[in-house]
DNA sequence: GATAGCCGGGG
DNA sequence: GTGTACGGCTATC
């Protein structure tokens, strides 16, 4: 019987019937979750033949291969743009790839074998056309309640809410380290979605609503399976799950001799390893570690949650002494209600980071055609990889092995020129503009078809990559340039179609966009990344030539057709100077440079600045003509720097942006150094905070924060990892991170002013007084300098 | 300054 | 499961 069903795809696997791999495609629509199974694919891979492809196919066929090789096609394929045949040889099962590729590579005649190690399941996403949380209708056929597969259309529509489900555990930690061996879970905690928000558990917690207690550890654990299958969700979420919460509940599950059916269909918890680090899978739905994606996506010093949460979502939540949560449990009462908020505290905040990555991420999943619960593991040199390996199956390009061996080693010890950084003029520098090129390393791949196949290694003068013997053939378009000008192509049409909407629909789209805009940008990378199937040093470092040569480029037009000093410029960007009266010069330089610039490399305006600070490369300050300082390179944001280190070095940049005043930016300084001698500062001012991201006792090298920590224990505080340590610095004769006092016990007559003045003050200030002529002793003590005067 | 070796998050 | 991370920091020469 035959009928059509709609759904978007959640997650996918296989079982094995009757010795063959049965796909199980997992999918929801606004009904709710159902399966679908598919038993006509079968797994396959490519040997190369060396001579005669018939003889080579004839000498496998007859060779020992235990039967299990079903049939063997010759196709003419291409590989790395040239026309190659190939025996795709079809087997029984997944399985018995490895088991017999080894033996075919042996057989004579046989030169490579390809396509061996691409998983089943996604091989079959790839072949079949299927992208993940998109809208599909499939025509399914049932066979005795079972829905199995004939045809499958995409369509549009928005992917209904995914039901997602934030979770964390604790555990019971006598020892510090917690042994799943011996030490049981003590709570369970979820926030979902749907606002379901539950803290399971085996003891008695007062004062919570959410707190449900359940007999024994078993039991909380059994309740949470349930809760997870009632629910219904598509995405469970935790943080640091793939490494501890999953692994652990894997080890109690085990040690307790029970089933915990987490997965669809009944599916157990699986912990597997995904190179050296853990993985937990949850059969048909996506589970999502949100740790390895915030550090993928954002610059911290430290991970640890609580401070991930508050730099992205501004929540500032206390964190428990990780050591003794076992005496918030053991200890009962007020103690045990605060460790079961905690738990909750932490299963919101971490449904909180979902929301926040989880569109992004849909997106990903969609536009590179592999499940959520895989890209949500994958770095973006493997993004660019699947992406490639989608295209090119239907165009008929085999996929290169990755690298091992020698050939791995080869390539990550390969060097080549990055970007090209001008020295800028040092001090400061009056009307700014700025202008920098769109996409440029994308743009050059597209423009001038930087592709493995297009490569002409030396004697070659047609499209060469500048000051290299590398040439790139301009007949065919390659196959990398042609997937990246769709990716750029599509997000200008998104771009677009943003500035026309609003509300939910836009927001939509701007993931969208941020996912094309990630992946566009990672191709360079690509090429040049070791492990990549792809891998092109030559044209990776081509791409750098290419767009050195067009910064240049400009500069000199700017420079010896315009007359305009170029002050700075770094990769894809340069500063000019265009006073007020002769603005209109940045539009007609603008023209006149993208008249030049061949394909789709373009040169855009990014701004005027009343003032610039330029430092060094890389270091420098701008002031907008809204009156916005623009700081890079040189800010000491960083909370481990004392406010007055930090406050007096945004005056002395807005000094010398907004007045241009040396003289008076010297005085500050005198000033602040002299208050600091007189101790007329506040013990605010001075405090140093720096965050305690582990145990005292891990830390090899004894930082000054560590010290200041250890004396807090002495005192009897409690002192926990995440915990920020505010403290000051002492005098006497003992190295500077032996004299760190807890701001706690600190008085104004502590402070050690020289160390203030030498190791926060001048240090914040010296590179900037520097780059217009001041020196350190002029700064601290008025000695004048005679180099001064050539200056101003 | 190069290079080898370690470590992250979680309780 | 058709498989086996990675990038940044510290220590040490």
């Amino acid at each position: 019987m035959l009928r059509t069903v709609e759904g978007f795809l959640i997650d996918a696997d296989y079982e094995t019937a009757e010795g063959k791999a049965v796909v199980r495609l997992y999918l929801r629509n606004s009904d709710g979750s159902f399966v679908i199974y598919d038993d006509s694919f079968s797994p396959y891979f490519y040997a190369l033949p060396a001579d005669e492809p018939e003889r080579v196919r004839e000498r496998i066929l007859t060779s020992d291969t235990a039967g299990m090789v079903r049939h063997i096609n010759v196709e003419e394929k291409m590989l790395f743009g040239r026309p190659r045949v190939a025996l795709r040889i079809t087997v029984r099962h997944p399985q018995d790839v490895p088991r017999i590729r080894k033996r075919i590579s042996e057989v004579e005649g046989v030169e490579q074998i390809l396509e061996h190690d691409i998983l089943f399941v996604r091989r079959y996403l790839i072949d079949r056309g299927i992208r993940p949380l998109t809208r599909m209708r499939l025509d399914v056929e049932d066979r005795n309640g079972r829905l199995f597969l004939r045809n499958v259309v995409h369509g549009d529509g928005e992917l209904p809410e995914l039901k997602v489900a934030a979770v964390d555990i604790e555990v019971y930690n006598p020892r510090g380290a917690p042994r799943s061996s011996k030490d049981p879970i003590i709570m369970v905690s979820i926030a979902t979605s749907e606002g379901m928000e539950k803290v399971l558990t085996w003891k008695h917690v007062s004062g919570v609503e959410e707190v449900e207690v359940l007999d024994s550890e078993e039991e909380m654990l059994l309740r949470f399976a349930e809760l997870i299958e009632e629910g219904d969700y598509d995405v469970v979420v935790g943080y640091n799950t793939d490494s501890f919460d999953f692994p652990y509940i894997r080890e109690r599950v085990k040690k307790l001799g029970i089933s915990l059916p987490l997965g669809r269909l009944g599916a157990e918890l699986e912990v597997s390893r995904r190179g050296t680090l853990p993985e937990a899978r949850i059969r048909g739905r996506a589970h999502v570690d949100l740790y390895p994606i915030v550090r993928r996506h954002v610059k911290l010093n430290s991970y640890v949650l609580e401070s991930v949460v508050e730099e992205l979502l501004g929540i500032k939540k206390q964190k428990l002494d990780g050591e003794r949560l076992f005496a918030y449990w053991d200890e009962g009462g007020e103690k045990r209600t605060l460790l079961a908020r905690y738990a909750l505290e932490d299963a919101r905040v971490t449904l909180a980071l979902a929301e926040k990555f989880l569109p992004l991420y849909c997106e990903l999943s969609t536009i590179v055609g592999q499940s959520l619960n895989d890209v949500a593991r994958m770095t973006s040199g493997q993004l660019v990889e699947w992406l490639l390996m989608r295209y090119a199956t239907p165009r008929g390009e085999l996929i290169p092995n990755r690298p091992a061996g020698e050939e791995y080693a080869a390539r990550a010890s390969a060097t080549y020129t990055g970007g090209y950084v001008r020295e800028p003029r040092r001090g400061i520098v009056e009307h700014i503009a700025v202008f920098d090129f769109r996409s440029l390393y994308p743009s050059i791949i597209v423009s001038h078809n930087i592709d493995p196949s297009t490569l002409i290694v030396g004697n070659c003068r047609e499209n060469r990559a500048p000051g290299l013997e590398y040439c790139f053939s301009t007949e065919r378009e390659g196959f990398i340039p042609a997937i990246l000008r769709e990716l750029v192509h599509r997000r200008g049409e998104v771009k677009k179609e943003m500035a026309e909407s609003s509300g939910e629909r836009r927001k939509m789209l701007s993931f969208t966009e941020k996912a094309l805009k990630i992946l566009a940008n990672s191709f360079y990378g690509y090429m040049g990344y070791p492990r990549a199937r792809w891998y092109r040093r030559e044209c990776a470092e081509s791409v750098a030539a290419f767009a050195r040569m067009y910064i240049k480029q400009v500069m000199r037009i700017a420079e010896e057709e315009f007359g305009l000093e170029v002050v700075y410029g770094d990769t894809d960007s340069l500063f000019v100077v265009i006073p007020p009266e002769r603005r209109e010069l940045a539009q007609e330089f603008l023209m006149r440079v993208n008249e030049s610039m061949p394909g789709m490399i373009e040169l855009e305006f990014e701004g005027f600045y009343r003032r610039g600070l330029f430092v060094t490369k890389k270091r420098y300050a701008l002031l907008s003509e809204d009156g916005r300082m623009v700081v890079k390179g040189l800010e000491f944001v960083r909370r481990d720097w004392a406010p007055i280190a930090r406050e007096t070095q945004r005056e002395v940049l807005r000094i010398l942006l907004e007045e241009a005043d040396p003289e008076k930016a010297a005085r500050l300084v005198r000033e602040v150094i002299e208050r600091i001698r007189q101790r007329r500062v506040s013990l605010e001012e001075i405090t140093i905070y720096t965050q305690l991201t582990k145990r005292i006792k891990s830390y090899r090298s004894i930082e000054p924060h560590v010290v200041a920590a250890q004396k807090l224990k002495e005192r009897g505080k409690e002192v926990a990892p995440g915990m920020i340590i505010g403290y000051i610095i002492t005098r006497g004769p003992k190295p500077i991170s032996q004299r760190a006092l807890p701001v706690e016990f600190a008085t104004l007559k502590d402070y050690d002013p020289e160390y203030y003045i030498d190791n926060q003050i001048l240090p914040a200030i010296q590179r900037i007084f520097e780059a217009i002529g001041y020196t350190r002793d002029y700064l601290k003590e008025g000695i004048t300098q005679t180099s001064l005067s050539r200056w101003f």
